[in-house]
DNA sequence: GATGCATATTACGTTTACGTCAACGTAAGA
DNA sequence: TCTTACGTTGACGTAAACGTAATATGCATC
């Protein structure tokens, strides 16, 4: 993999992070981690005006795009993220987290479903495709 | 359920379906499904210029959903369904499809896994809220 | 035959999630 | 000191996927 040949040996997770050592990590882009933060996301400290992201901060990101893998919307994620920092809540607000947790496992259960149903149809579409190619040139009809 | 009440009591599937049916059935607008055929993606055949809907079509509507649900592009979903039609292939598309078909699988097992880790983290968010509420209204510290 | 409802087309508007300059600061090396 | 690399802040642009009128048509019904 060689991801960065920049750093020093360490293979301990180190303290703190720049943005393109994020960039490289999760193959993005610095626009893309700006705007993150932008929205209110990632909120790194910084050194003069430079950025420094924490763990805390690669984690959050971490999440982020992950959750863009699954195809939610940055306010999903976000709404998500608070969910781990169960922070100043009262009664309320915890009956409807547990509502809001609810409700993505049932999508993400959807999700589940189907995924697996597509991945059968690609699996017998691979297959067709092998067997064409075994009949040989048999390209019409 | 009780999805349709103006439907005569025909418990097969219709051979034909309005736009409105396809819309109740799959919870979507009427705009959306027009959307899909300025792009090519539903061609339904016209009754004067009345959409008619076949099985066929409703089935590639489905499919279009399905992928929305997973996150995919129009783009995506296109390309998947095309896989579905052989067609007239020549050796060198079948085996772009194939790695077509390998790519998106790839993709679907990173998914797979980014919600197995998802659902891992709602859960211990929600016996973290359940436990916050059995231990009362200690809503401090 | 006016009303109501579903359907159609056209076309501009909107949201999300960044991309893409431009213009500049700063620190490390050659 | 000059270049190179990485960092910053605007600010406008854009692609995707529809939303949202406005307007017109066809059909059933009261």
């Amino acid at each position: 993999m060689n991801v960065g040949r920049s750093m020093p040996n360490l293979a301990i997770t180190p303290a703190e992070f720049s943005i393109t050592d994020l960039c490289k990590e999760f193959e993005t882009t610095t626009r893309t981690v700006r705007h993150y933060e932008d929205i209110g996301l990632i909120s790194p400290s910084r050194r003069g005006q430079t950025r420094v992201y924490s763990p805390a901060d690669r984690t959050r990101l971490r999440l982020i795009l992950r959750g863009k893998r699954l195809g939610l919307s940055l306010e999903d994620s976000r709404q998500i993220i608070d969910m781990y920092e169960p922070g100043k809540t009262n009664i309320e607000q915890l009956n409807s987290l547990i509502g809001a947790i609810r409700q993505q496992r049932a999508k993400l259960d959807q999700q589940l479903d189907d995924i697996n149903n597509l991945l059968k149809d690609l699996n017998k579409a691979e297959t067709d495709c092998l067997k064409a190619l075994n009949s040989n040139g048999q390209t019409d009809l």
